[in-house]
DNA sequence: CATGAATGAGGCTTCATTCAT
DNA sequence: GATGAATGAAGCCTCATTCAT
């Protein structure tokens, strides 16, 4: 994954100067604010130095190039927001939909973090110039999360709990609401009347999703 | 200031020479290919040029500048897309459901085309950077299609053919899964085990937007 | 927008570093030696920085623009040539042509030397297009000049000292002639049979100056 | 002198349509407004198309480069202003005093028409860049003028009007002044307050080149 | 570890000039 | 004669990256 040299010296004298250690971690912060606010190419190395309160030259002593930041962002944001979400659902057993509800609930809670939404739309964004990072993305989350939740739907027509449907489409049928939700918002900034509020979104997104839109009237088989 | 020297430029082989009419569209027909292919930023004016036949100088006769392209791209694009699709919405009368259906199959059938894909991938991968045309496209698509599939689930709500839900919010809930299913394929390549068959996708979209994912059991009320 | 794209580059051969103290004055001194040999417009920042031996970009770390180069210049040479012959002025009590032939002389020794020729001239050339130029070497210069005689003369008149005659546009008297002979060899090289030698030519302008070119014969009153 | 080419075609039909005959002269009136507007490198070679209401491709019929509107600017204005101040000075006998101020009202006379300033201030401009033009100019004029002057000097200290002085410096004593009150106003906008009156500066002027400023008191001799 | 001066490839844009029509 | 589309050489400026100190 073409990890960042993220050199963790040895500490010397004890004091408290300088925790060398946590800089990469400033840099990626730094990083993080800057392609939020201007975009990945916009920004320029010198930025997120001078918000890292560093120089141009030390950014290159942790991070070997400026797409090693992307990388190492993509990396540390990744892995703690797919884990939370997957570990609730691994070897969930019983109801799915009350699985789908807790994730597409912490899915939504992240999503409404400005930081942690970044990373994927900077992924989406950067996406064609650089494919690996976003493998690197998809390796990291699309590939656990989706096949967890196909799996998901899976059993929960195996068990009984949801009528026939392809697994496999359905994931978009459970996902799509909410990723519009935050796209709309965030790269035109069209918000609903009722502001963002993302309960609102998922009661009503569950609501459908489990029970449909139709009354009984016209249409009907 | 910045003034030119003089010049003293030689001829060498003089290509082929007048068209005009048509080569302005000739011009985004090469854009868009290269933006597709590379992104806006990392396409050179010169590539534009060379793939529409023309000199890197000729471009700025037809535009003035290389952000021009991306705008003139969205108007060319996004005008017929939007009418083609609002006008087959727009006073429809009876059954809300067929008109939704309709238009996602429109859509999807849109979105299958690279082509037509490519302006709005485009346009929100340079949303941040260039808010300019991201309002340009809200403005000329969003903000017509969303008003008016609100308005089709409000009237559908009232006349008896939807349950009462949020219209706002549902659009969400209607859009969302086509969406999806187009982005995780572009921006991911993950593509369903069927192949990106719209027609599957949009047969169990609608199953479950019109009569939900549940069966009786269990979570019932 | 206008990002670049992710450069790649490759390291050559280094050439020599470090200094910064010094290095906007020699940026300068070679930019006045273009200007001077080439004119502004003919002259490009990357001749100025292979002259200061630097390169092409590194002259952006010193100066915003090619336009900051001659904003820099006049700023440089203007502060402390007005200054020399202004101090010699103010305050002067007495016989104004004292002081008169002084500010002259002076004047005619710095515009002996080409790089203090320079600017002015240079000034002069880009009026028309960068009037702000014009207008800060106006400030800097002229208008504490102009005023500065301008009470000279009308001291000298109040003191019957000088003739009753209109200050300001004695002032075009006082500098005209000196001006022109400048001007007439720099511009078209146009030197008198004696040589360039101001003195010679302050002499006569100033024997011209206070006791008029008549003897008594003819035109009498 | 490089004559620009000025095909003076055979007139066919003789009728009201196109008077190609005047066009080299149209093409370079409109040359002038601009290159006085904006000076000569930031005038573009379309920009004279159009005011002269042609297509940038005909500038090319009548002059052979951009360079050759200035060349052909210099030729045209500069035979008759020279002719007729020379004129009147050539053969003249008498007080050198009455040509001096003859000329000097000539000259100023024509230095306040925009048009007719407008050359010599363009060359002075050019100077650096485009010697062939200023030797053009310096040819055309000044090799006349100042000779001419310095004659009219010579020969009025010769007869006794004036006091032996050098006639080559005092040239500059005569011309000077006229010079610098033009120049002061044109490129730095600075005017005397009584306005830009040419006859009160050359009232002014003339009054002490000829009697000199001083009154007897003190530097006597 | 840090710095920041220096580099130089490369992008966008302008405009004098040409030439097919 | 006229036109104006087309060319392409330059120029200015940016910024990722390097490295001497």
């Amino acid at each position: 994954m073409n990890e960042p040299t993220r050199q963790k010296p040895v500490r010397r004298v004890p004091k408290f100067r300088r925790r060398s250690e946590a800089r990469p971690d400033e840099v990626l912060d730094a990083a993080l604010d800057l392609f939020i606010e201007k975009g990945f190419s916009a920004t320029r190395v010198e930025d997120v130095a001078r918000r890292a309160g560093l120089s141009k030259g030390s950014i290159y002593l942790y991070f070997p190039s400026k797409d090693a930041l992307l990388e190492g962002l993509v990396a540390r944001a990744v892995t703690p927001v797919a884990d939370s979400i997957l570990g609730m659902m691994a070897g969930f057993d019983g109801d799915p939909r009350i699985a789908i509800e807790g994730a597409l609930r912490l899915f939504a809670a992240r999503m409404n973090e400005p930081k942690m939404l970044a990373i994927p739309r900077i992924v989406i964004r950067e996406a064609v110039v650089a494919p690996a990072i976003a493998q690197m993305y998809r390796k990291a989350v699309l590939d656990r999360a989706i096949p967890m939740l196909t799996g998901l739907v899976t059993k929960g027509i195996a068990d009984g709990y949801l009528r026939p449907v392809d697994p496999e489409l359905t994931v978009r049928s459970i996902v799509g609401p909410v990723l519009t939700h935050v796209l709309l918002a965030e790269a035109f900034g069209i918000v609903p009347a009722g502001g963002m509020d993302a309960s609102a979104l998922i009661e009503n997104h569950l609501s459908i999703l489990f029970d449909g839109l139709s009354t009984g009237k016209g249409r009907a088989e």
